[in-house]
DNA sequence: AATACGGGGTT
DNA sequence: AACCCAGTATT
């Protein structure tokens, strides 16, 4: 049903989500690089964190370790440090071992630019390697985090139920049958996805009288008066 | 499929 | 006092 609808309405919906984006979305600090690094550095801390919080931390951080292998190069301690505040110490220690492990296998320490190769370092799991995948490398790759998994579901699924293994293994399926043709237009997509989360699309309030995508929702359809 | 992992802001 | 937030690893 979801993916049927995705299917019938993805590129009028595209259009329109792209669109909003580049005249609404916010100016963030890691949406102003391309560098793999900062962009891994950003979504690790953004991992169940508040961009506010982040924002508080991201600069400090990248003055402090600027490169993977500076990253390497440091003692655990310091790298702690730099992550008090952020909660999820798992995910400091986990990023410590990814640059030491990278940078072991080659010299300047690189980061590789496909999903399945970053999939399998240590913190980096089926978001995270969609997210680097598409905007460090503009890769043609879907991501899923709470954001798009709430627009995917209000929009094209009102009836999945995200606790369902089942169901989120279908919202994946949409995000990447919404997927525009070239890796460019996935960065700005991916974004915009989760941007219409965050901003008007949110967990607990719906502003769709200002979103942009709600001639194509099924919530709006339903609900509207 | 369920749970641990942080901590601070919002309702 | 819940609920929420750019999830992942482990059981």
């Amino acid at each position: 049903m979801a993916l049927e609808r995705a299917l019938a309405v993805r590129l009028r919906f595209g259009r329109l989500l792209r669109a909003w984006y580049r005249a609404h979305h916010r100016d963030l600090p890691w949406r102003k690089t391309r560098d793999p690094y900062r962009i891994l550095v950003s979504e690790l801390m953004l991992q169940q964190t508040p961009v506010s919080r982040v924002m508080l931390r991201y600069g400090e951080f990248l003055e402090r370790f600027p490169t993977l292998d500076a990253l390497a190069r440091a003692r655990p301690a310091r790298v702690m440090e730099a992550w008090a505040g952020l909660g999820y110490y798992a995910r400091a220690r986990n990023l410590h071992r990814l640059a030491r492990t990278v940078a072991e296998s080659g010299a300047p320490a690189t980061l590789p630019g496909d999903a399945a190769a970053l999939r399998s370092l240590p913190g980096v799991g089926a978001y995270t390697a969609g997210a680097v995948a598409s905007f460090a490398f503009e890769q043609r790759e879907a991501l899923v985090d709470t954001n798009v998994a709430r627009v995917v579901r209000r929009v094209f699924g009102p009836e999945l139920d995200v606790t369902r293994g089942g169901d989120r293994r279908r919202i994946w399926e949409v995000a990447r049958a919404l997927l525009p043709r070239t890796g460019r237009a996935t960065y700005v997509h991916n974004q915009a996805l989760m941007e219409l989360g965050a901003l008007v699309c949110t967990a607990r309030v719906r502003h769709c009288g200002r979103c942009p995508v709600r001639s194509v929702c099924a919530t709006y359809e339903a609900d509207r008066p």
